[in-house]
Order: C-alpha cells, then sequence, then structure tokens
DNA sequence: AGCACGCCGACT
DNA sequence: GTCGGCGTGCTC
C-alpha cells in the first residue's frame, strides 16, 4: 500500500505529492487525512506530513512511513484543502493548517498545546471508616485528619487550593496518598472564554409576520441560499435563533459567522441567553489555548453552535444543519493571507456537501450577493417600530466658503452644543486614527515619509511621535525640517486624535473617549471602550469604524460623520459600496430607542449617490446605480478582478520577474483575459519590500484557474529567488 | 524549507 | 593544500 503525502512545509517546491510505502502494520490504521512522520531529504529527517490519498502501486516510492500520528482530518476535509489550493493559488499545506486545531505548532511536537490540566484530590476511603481509625487512635497525625476531614466536605478540590484551606504542605498529601487515603488526579480543566460573565436565560420571542415567513421559507429547505435582506433593527437575529432552535431539535449543529468585530461578549450573550452553554466561540482574540479548548469542544460534539469569525467555518462540526453567516457584507469574510479565501464560498461548498440551507443576513447586501441572489427575503419593518434617524447632509465647500476652515461645520457644533445641554450622548466617526495624514515642510515641501515604506508618517500626539501605519515604525517627531531646517513645520488632514483634541479645547466640560487601533489593541479593550462608554454616560465617543458595528447605545441621538469622503476617493472598485455600507451603519448608531435620531454627515461631495442614498437609507436606490456602474466598467459580479502581488527586496529582480510573469500569463491566456501590464503598486515599498502588481480582468472560472496555475507554475520554474508572487481574486485592498 | 554538493577565492 | 562562502538542485 502506498500513502500520498504533502509535506508540512511551506515551499512552492514541496507544493506536490510525495509516495511513501506504508508498512503492513500500519494498513489497517492508515486513512485519508492522518498525520504522519517520514524520513525526508538526504538525511532521512523526521518530517511531518499529511496523508492526502492511498493507492495500490508507486514509481517513486521508496521509504516507509515512520510513525502515524493522529488523525485529524477527516476525507472531505483533504478534498476541500485540495480543491482551496487550486482555487486560491497556494499551498496544500496552508489550506490543511485552517483545518487543524488551531494552535498547535504542527512541526514541532515539543510546543504543541498541551490540555490546560491540574491535580485534582479525591477522597479514597469512605469517611466513616477514617473516623472510625481516628476513634481506635490508628490515624494520630494532626495534620491528616485536618485534611481527610476536610476533603470529607470538599471532595474533587484543587490540589492547590486544599494546600492553603487545609494549612498542608504538598508532603502531607502525598503521604496520605501513599497510605491510600486519598488520591491526587491530574485532570483536564476547561478554560472557559465566557466564565464569570451572568448569563440570563430568555425564551423565543413571538415572530412578527416577515419573520415568521423567513422562517417558513429556511427552516425546513435543503441545500439552498437564502439571503435575509432586512433594514437595521429589523430582528434577523431572533429569525437567526429561531433556525437554529429548529435545527438543534433535529439533532443537528449549525455554524455563524460574525464579522471578527462585531464578535464582542454582547453578541456572544444574545446566543448564551438562549442556549445556555452548548455554545462554542472561535475567534482571534481568544488565547491559544482557548481556542485549542473550542475546537476539541467541537470534535467531541460537546457544543452545538459555533459562532465565529472566518476561520471559523472549517470548525469540525459533525452533522451540520445549517451554515448562517451575519453582515455578509462584511469585508473580514474574505482573508488577505494565503490561503486567500472567501468564507461565503467555502459556506457554499460546504452548505451543498451537507445538503443544508446557507442563511446570509445583511441591511446592506454585497453588490455581488444580491445580484446573484435567488432567494431575497426581506425584513422591511423594524422590530420596535423606531423611526429612522433624521439624516443631515453638510456641505463642507459651503462651510470653507462661508470661512470655516475647522472639520467641524456649524452645524454639528450646533447639534453637539445642544446634545450636551440635554445630556444625550454623541458618536462622532472619522475612519482615520492618528493625528494628522502627513507632516510637511512648508518651505521646501518635504513630507516625512517612512523609509521602508514610502508611506507619509502619521504623526501621533500622546507619545508625539511620527508613525507609519503600514509597518508600524515610529520615529520622534520632528520641529525642524530635516531637509532646509526651517522650522515652519505644518500637520495636514486630521486623524481621531487631532479630533479629540479639537473637541476637548472646544467644549472644555465634556467627557469623551477615543477608540480606535491605538487605544483597542489589548484584549478585551474593545468591549471595555463601549462598556464604559455606555455605563459611565460619557458624553462624546470618537471613534474609526470600530465604532460603527452593531452596538446599541439606548442614549445616543447624536451621529456625527467628520468626513464621508474620505472611503469615497479611494481606487478600489467596492469605493462607493463601503461609503453606502458604512454611511447606513454609522446611521443606525443613533437613536435606536425611544428618543429620536440625528445624523450630520459631513462632505465635500454632497451631490455622491452613495451619499444621497444614504439620506434616505435606500439600499435599492444605491444597488441601482451601483449595479449599472459595475456593468459598465466591468467589475464584480460580472467580471473578476485578479491582482497578482509580487513584492521583493530587489529593485531590479522584481521588474524583471514582473515581467516574466505578464508574458506567461498573455502566453496561456491571452485569449480569456484582460491583462494589465506590470506596475509597481501605488504603495511601492513597505518594509524594505518594493511591490509591483499585474491586475488582470476577467470572469473566474475553471477555465481560467488552470491557465492561471499553469503560468505560475512555469513562473516559478525560473526561481526567482528575492521574489514573492500572490494572487488574490477581487482583493479587499487594491493599495 | 532545509540540506548537501560543488565551485571558487583566501589563507595557514 | 584545505577551509568556508554561497549558488544550485533535490527531496517519494
Amino acid at each position: 500500500m502506498i500513502a500520498e503525502v504533502i509535506i508540512n512545509r511551506i515551499a512552492k517546491d514541496l507544493n506536490k505529492i510525495f509516495d511513501y510505502i506504508v508498512p503492513k502494520d500500519m494498513e489497517n490504521t492508515i486513512k485519508i487525512g492522518a498525520r504522519i512522520f517520514v524520513p525526508f531529504g538526504p538525511k532521512n529527517s523526521n518530517i511531518e506530513g499529511f496523508v492526502i490519498g492511498l493507492k495500490q502501486e508507486s514509481e517513486f516510492a521508496n521509504k516507509e512511513i515512520i510513525k502515524i500520528e493522529d488523525i485529524p482530518l477527516t476525507e472531505e476535509n483533504i478534498e476541500l484543502a485540495k480543491l482551496m489550493a487550486r482555487r486560491y493559488f497556494c499551498n496544500i499545506s496552508e489550506c490543511i493548517k485552517l483545518m487543524l486545531p488551531p494552535g498547535e505548532k504542527t512541526t514541532n511536537l515539543e510546543n504543541r498545546i498541551k490540555d490546560k490540566t491540574a491535580n485534582f484530590v479525591y477522597l479514597k476511603k469512605d469517611i466513616d471508616e477514617i473516623e472510625m481509625e481516628i476513634d481506635l487512635g490508628q490515624l494520630k497525625n494532626a495534620k491528616h485528619i485536618k485534611v481527610l476531614r476536610f476533603l470529607s466536605e470538599n471532595d474533587g478540590i484543587y490540589k492547590a487550593d486544599l494546600e492553603i484551606l487545609a494549612e498542608v504542605s504538598s508532603a502531607t498529601l502525598k503521604t496520605l496518598e501513599k497510605k491510600d487515603y486519598i488520591e491526587i488526579i491530574e485532570q483536564k480543566i476547561e478554560r472557559n472564554p465566557f466564565k464569570s460573565r451572568e448569563i440570563k436565560h430568555d425564551k423565543p420571542l413571538p415572530l412578527t409576520e416577515e419573520q415568521q415567513i423567513a422562517f417558513d421559507k429556511i427552516s425546513n429547505s435543503k441545500f439552498n441560499e437564502f439571503l435575509i435582506y432586512g433594514v437595521t433593527g429589523s430582528g434577523k437575529t431572533e429569525v437567526y435563533l429561531q433556525l437554529i432552535q429548529n435545527v438543534i431539535d433535529k439533532g443537528k449543529r449549525a455554524i455563524v459567522l460574525v464579522p471578527e468585530i462585531s464578535l464582542t461578549p454582547q453578541m456572544v450573550d444574545r446566543f448564551s441567553a438562549r442556549f445556555g452553554d452548548c455554545i462554542s466561540v472561535l475567534h482571534s482574540k481568544l488565547s491559544t489555548g482557548e481556542r485549542n479548548d473550542q475546537w476539541k469542544n467541537i470534535k467531541e460534539n460537546k457544543c452545538k453552535i459555533v459562532i465565529g469569525a472566518r476561520s471559523a467555518i472549517f470548525a469540525p462540526v459533525q452533522n451540520l444543519g445549517i451554515i448562517i453567516i451575519d453582515e455578509e457584507h462584511d469585508t473580514s469574510y474574505k482573508s488577505d493571507m494565503a490561503p486567500r479565501f472567501n468564507a461565503k464560498d467555502i459556506a457554499t461548498y460546504i452548505a451543498k456537501k451537507n445538503d443544508i440551507p446557507l442563511v446570509l443576513g445583511s441591511a446592506t447586501p454585497d453588490i455581488s450577493t444580491y445580484y446573484n441572489a435567488k432567494n431575497i427575503i426581506r425584513l422591511t419593518k423594524r422590530a420596535n417600530n423606531s423611526d429612522l434617524p433624521d439624516v443631515e447632509i453638510v456641505d463642507l465647500r459651503q462651510e470653507l466658503a462661508n470661512g470655516n476652515r475647522s472639520i467641524l461645520s456649524e452645524k454639528l457644533k450646533k447639534e453637539i452644543e445642544k446634545n450636551l445641554e440635554n445630556k444625550k450622548q454623541t458618536i462622532l466617526f472619522l475612519n482615520r486614527r492618528g493625528f494628522s495624514t502627513f507632516v510637511m515642510c512648508r518651505d521646501c515641501g518635504y513630507t516625512v515619509k517612512c523609509k521602508r515604506c514610502n508611506i507619509s508618517l502619521t504623526y501621533h500626539m500622546k507619545e508625539d511621535k511620527l508613525k507609519c501605519h503600514y509597518c508600524g515604525y515610529e520615529m520622534n517627531n520632528i520641529k525642524t525640517c530635516p531637509k532646509c531646517k526651517s522650522k515652519n513645520i505644518k500637520h495636514f488632514g486630521s486623524g481621531t486624535q487631532k479630533l479629540e483634541e479639537l473637541i476637548y479645547s472646544t467644549y472644555p466640560q465634556a467627557t469623551t473617549i477615543r477608540m480606535d487601533i491605538d487605544t483597542v489593541s489589548k484584549k478585551n479593550s474593545h468591549e471595555k471602550i463601549l462598556n464604559q462608554f455606555k455605563e459611565e454616560n460619557i458624553d462624546i465617543l470618537i471613534g474609526t469604524q470600530m465604532v460603527v458595528k452593531g452596538h446599541h447605545f439606548p442614549n445616543v441621538t447624536l451621529v456625527g460623520v467628520i468626513a464621508a469622503d474620505a472611503s469615497l476617493n479611494t481606487e478600489d472598485f467596492r469605493a462607493n459600496e463601503r461609503t453606502f455600507d458604512i454611511l447606513v451603519q454609522v446611521a443606525g448608531r443613533a437613536g435606536r430607542e425611544k428618543l429620536p435620531g440625528k445624523v450630520i454627515i459631513q462632505t465635500y461631495s454632497p451631490e455622491n449617490f452613495c451619499i444621497e442614498c444614504s439620506k434616505e437609507q435606500n439600499y435599492d436606490n444605491f444597488y441601482k446605480t451601483e449595479i449599472e456602474l459595475r456593468k459598465q466598467l466591468k467589475y464584480p459580479p460580472f467580471c473578476d478582478i485578479i491582482m497578482f502581488g509580487i513584492n521583493s527586496v530587489d529593485k531590479d529582480e522584481i521588474k524583471e520577474a514582473s515581467e516574466k510573469l505578464y508574458n506567461l500569463l498573455k502566453k496561456y491566456g491571452q485569449a480569456e483575459m484582460q491583462i494589465m501590464p506590470p506596475l509597481p503598486a501605488p504603495i511601492d515599498r513597505i518594509k524594505y519590500k518594493y511591490r509591483w502588481r499585474i491586475i488582470a480582468k476577467c470572469k473566474l472560472n475553471n477555465k481560467i484557474i488552470d491557465i492561471i496555475n499553469r503560468a505560475l507554475e512555469d513562473y516559478y520554474n525560473l526561481k526567482y529567488k528575492k521574489t514573492r508572487v500572490s494572487v488574490d481574486v477581487n482583493p479587499n485592498n487594491m493599495s
């Protein structure tokens, strides 16, 4: 018997099958999906690999498998990994990694995550028998007696706790163990990421007519894709919850994907309240150990619902009954690292395999999703019947003409003042962190750039430093121009920090809190800031886009968008979609309960249709205009954008390599693809690495995938050592 | 990726 | 003569 093996190393040269002989005594245990060790290379070093196929003969096989470690993957996993490697132009081993328990450093067994264990102490003799021995004087040691009596009340206590409470050392316990009075057992303890949170239980709410229609359409469906298109507050989550209950009642399980950023404890609480503790949560803020525990729980069928970010789609859930993707338009479902997969595509594949429904939900669906959707279910009524907020658009050009050079318009200033007087809360949204966007010498025009990335550095007030938002490089702020020694240095543009300063000087009486990457990088601080804002009734929350996702602030009645244009003027084909989406989301933060909400959108282009449509929160109108644009400009869903990213430390090699790749793509795919010649990327250097790119337009299909893979294979054979190529289909970030 | 081989320059 | 730096090629 021969095993087809993928070596667990990420190298283009090793992205192929190696045949190994299966020793006779392993023939019954070996399976596709097994993790094995094999002799590899001239030194026959013991290296980890995965079995992806079994066969009878091979012209290459000459070495034997050393050991079967475990069987962490199924045949279905391997099939998917193979498909992904081909479709996302990456190594099979990279795809396999997504399906393994997280955090296991698989190349080195020593570093594996171990189950978190602790020593527990149990009484081995009956307490009556012990009391008898004490009476008879057979047991005299006071400490021993104390321990045993204590244990009779607290059997199965942590050893460490027992030592403290009974005031004994571990030596005493050891003696007792030797004398067979007690036993000390090392047991697994569960790291519970939501322990110490009090969960109130709730019951299913009666469904509205619209919700009931959604439920009925989906609940007993076989494989099908449903798009629940429901305005903010229309009760999508209640539909999800009842669909999941329905699935659980049938003895099946569910996967719920949510955007990374909205995977907050509040969101998890909503599920916990309904389903108790049969929930596993997977997201990046968990420690590796916590994630590993969750994964094992899922594998051992200890939970019925998996809630997680993008990669949770690979969770080893058995007997799956439904997949739900909330906020399906969110960009975090697409990975921007290899494998550059889209969790929605994987979800479709898995739903089809299991013949179960896939539910996508959004208030502002992805343009492509909406265009391709065959089953659109509308939820048009807000469940609590609260009104949409009153949205007002302020023309910043007019503001400037009136002599107001501040980033706050008169209108917004007035509304903030009014809100402060009424003791209501305000959110100010500015999608740019830091203090200013760039620092320039007014005499010679010199701008301070990152020497590694060729990007303007951003001033960070608190530390008085200039930082690169791409590589994290930081340097001290400059007082004089390094080039002409002038002291006439000016900071242009504005970020959240500068806004915070401005608010502080304009409204010294107001309390403020700021939320962006710089303030939430610590674990849980995201939630901490939001809770602080809510509970301490802080007047003004200033933040980047992370403030807009799904939080519920009953006392917020004013939302100000400082610069709606910020996301509009990017070269990304999704710029309009992003702008509209973010404006609708931001507006949704105002007045979600009985208090009426007010939204002020400041912009330099009030006539732009994204901004106009966001005033009425009118997705349908937005969609109609945008889909026409996409059609004309040949953008998704009519065409896919394939971006070949080339990066290298070598300025000359990258140019040559880019041209070689371009020629190969033309050689095989000229007829099917529109291929643009290689060019330096808009950000042409990040961390000393030069960046070029080739953009191709076409509808991605099997033929195109083969063409690209063939071109890449030829390209890799040219062996440019200092240059790397990545392929990203419809990337989130075009810069 | 990691390792061996082998070619060539530098140095006891 | 031989030590070692690094470019090249291979791993079932």
